[in-house]
DNA sequence: CATGAATGAGACTTCATTCAT
DNA sequence: TATGAATGAAGTCTCATTCAT
């Protein structure tokens, strides 16, 4: 196209408004889940989105809106249409409980997205108001979803009386632990720690599912000691 | 400057150079947990260990470096002690698992040294050397004690045949979630995720006992989705 | 795109160009006395101006020659008025000063145009080139007129013999001060210089005009000390 | 010295904690009235002194910070001075405000200090909390200085009864004036300007101290205009 | 002519690390 | 050995200016 041989006479400045929002989040949802928030350079997501530094302040005023707005599109999302799922649900509440995790686990733990959690957990120290954005935006609804269908559960006689937020954590656990393996230790090709996570969900699931049933009678053992 | 050549004339701050490297282990370890590896600084370290910024490097040649020391210092021979105490027990294995959980929770979770897990999942992308040494040493030996002991429970006829290492997984999975929270979310007056960790193991635990006994019957579920 | 080239087929936005300088040198005057130089962005200027930022390029090809246009636009034909006033004036010299700062401070004083001088001030070093156009075109002319006036009253023996030149600068001094407050520390809600202008510049002219008269004795104070 | 002809081996690293702080504030007084206060980069501060750009931050935390500094030194001990100065003057009103002018004019209008007032006057609009530093520092403090010479002088009956703030500032006016034209249209060797600062102030002075005086009748005037 | 998306130099500030004393 | 003054690379964010459309 170029008369000339100039070097790298590359197409600067191409104009795209509609779609930059989307590669700036997807670039730095990859650098973030990567290298961290804060070692990952502002610079660094700007070119990789293929934009200057610039244009990424054009778009997020700040590193930190930024990584809002990735968790916003990664994760805010989900739980809507988990909470919707959940609603329209006419099935057992252990099924839901189960279509839920298969949904969640498809959507976040086998994407980019699972990295977030680690990602928070990380930096709270230092970055406080990220943190608490998180829990209000995902960890608090989430943690009311899946307390919701344990009540559910309870309501209809499927399951024991049970205190509810903790078995929602309970249920919650493992995959995020899953999540924040896969993300650090999982990432490094460390060896020794080769669980595959859908069989430990699965197993997991499993037993705590069964735990919950009414039938279930108390295993007996020794009473538990006073909190320490 | 001094006009006389004496020998070490002046016996103030006649400190053991031997304890040097410890008391600057145990301040980076405080500090290290408490706001995280970036946010401490150097000098920070070295004034609570009550040396100089200067005296520090005479020790250990970098930050990561030091940081490495505090994990190699801590982590070893945390294992040790409860492999001995599963050999050596008597009672059922539900027990022994409670007696173990409790026990670690009193001698990790509870110290500083339950914070070493969250700084090497935070670390580990910058520090890969560094984790495969926590998976050696910590990471693998935990998980071969507590498959042993649900081998136990199974060959004694205790718990139902199930795939050992993932119901391992599934016992320590909230454990070390709970720390990472505690290190976490819990250290920064997060709202919105207060739920008591003493509450949450035992709930967990209660739950996943049951669902590992013999005479459950499984819960009529749907079948489990498609592998992903 | 346009699918004919009809030749200005869309009368939309069809603003006479030759007004749009004026429009911005509007604007860039407000904007610049409001805010001062550095701290007004370009964008705003075009904004106001109810243009995009390009467009303002279109006319000025940086903020500083803007800036240079806004002064020549503002500061010339000030001076003019107040010539042709002292040329006609019948009354008494005392009556022709106080006047003249009457018009003065109503048709400089109490508008934007008291805010170049400070603008023109702050930004001195940065703009020799338009503090000597300045020079020549107001400061000059300014302190001729006031100087004549004096001389008018020395010659009708209203005034003691005074320096002239010195005098006229004792006479503008406090009203360009004024100025330079109103849009400094004025501006600023800055506490503890609440000074009404008027006030002071009553008082000023009061105590001067009184320290020119003929009758008014030299009062008696110790020499004045030696020059620096 | 070198033994081998190294290019610049100069003595970095050169330890001088007590004088730094002085060689900091005259370097930053000199380049922050040369080029004001916003266009002076900390670098050139510190280079100017002699020193990188961290080790400025070791000695003053900010910009601004160091600004505030350089206003303490230059101008806070000297109003303290003429405070005590006017306390102890046994002489007439008029003779302590001349001399406390002409040490003010000594210590301050003839050096770099002069343009202090500049500094401010010219970044009000973006540093509002420097000029209330200013304000607070060395504005209040002079009019008080000032308000209570001419209030002395009435008391005395050496003046009129007067509007003491007013003449107070009518005072000051003048020689702040003069400070900023040095620093602003002065430093820029514009033409057409020439009047003598010294001469000015004796002039001004000398024709207010006339009208502040006791005997002095008022002129016939016509009478002023309502306030605008 | 007009637009506004894109650019990138540049400013302040922090802190791990060095090294003269 | 120990100190702590000094260094300077690095990072976030701003905004005057450009240029493809």
């Amino acid at each position: 196209m170029n008369p000339a041989p100039t070097l790298s006479s590359s197409p600067h400045r191409q104009r795209r408004k509609e779609t930059r929002p989307q590669e700036l989040l997807d670039a730095a949802l990859l650098l973030f889940v990567e290298k961290g928030f804060a070692a990952t350079r502002s610079e660094e997501v700007a070119h990789a989105a293929g934009v200057s530094k610039g244009t990424l302040y054009l778009y997020y005023p700040s590193k930190e809106e930024l990584f809002k707005a990735v968790v916003r599109q990664n994760m805010s999302a989900l739980i809507a249409e988990g909470i919707e799922m959940a609603g329209a649900y006419a099935g057992s509440s252990s099924a839901l409980l189960e279509e839920l995790m298969d949904v969640w686990w498809q959507k976040v733990g086998n994407t980019p997205a699972a990295g977030i959690h680690k990602i928070v957990l990380s930096e709270v120290r230092n970055f406080p108001e990220l943190a608490q954005f998180y829990a209000d935006e995902v960890i608090v609804p989430a943690e009311r979803l899946f307390s919701a269908v344990v009540q559910r559960g309870i309501d209809r006689g499927e399951f024991r009386p049970l205190p509810v937020q903790e078995v929602a954590h309970a249920l919650m656990a493992p995959m995020i632990f899953m999540c924040l393996q896969k993300h650090s230790f999982g990432a490094c090709r460390v060896r020794g720690d080769g669980v595959d996570p859908d069989a430990l969900i699965h197993t997991h699931l499993d037993l705590v599912l069964r735990g919950m049933e009414v039938r279930s009678p108390a295993p007996a053992r020794r009473s538990r000691a006073r909190k320490s």
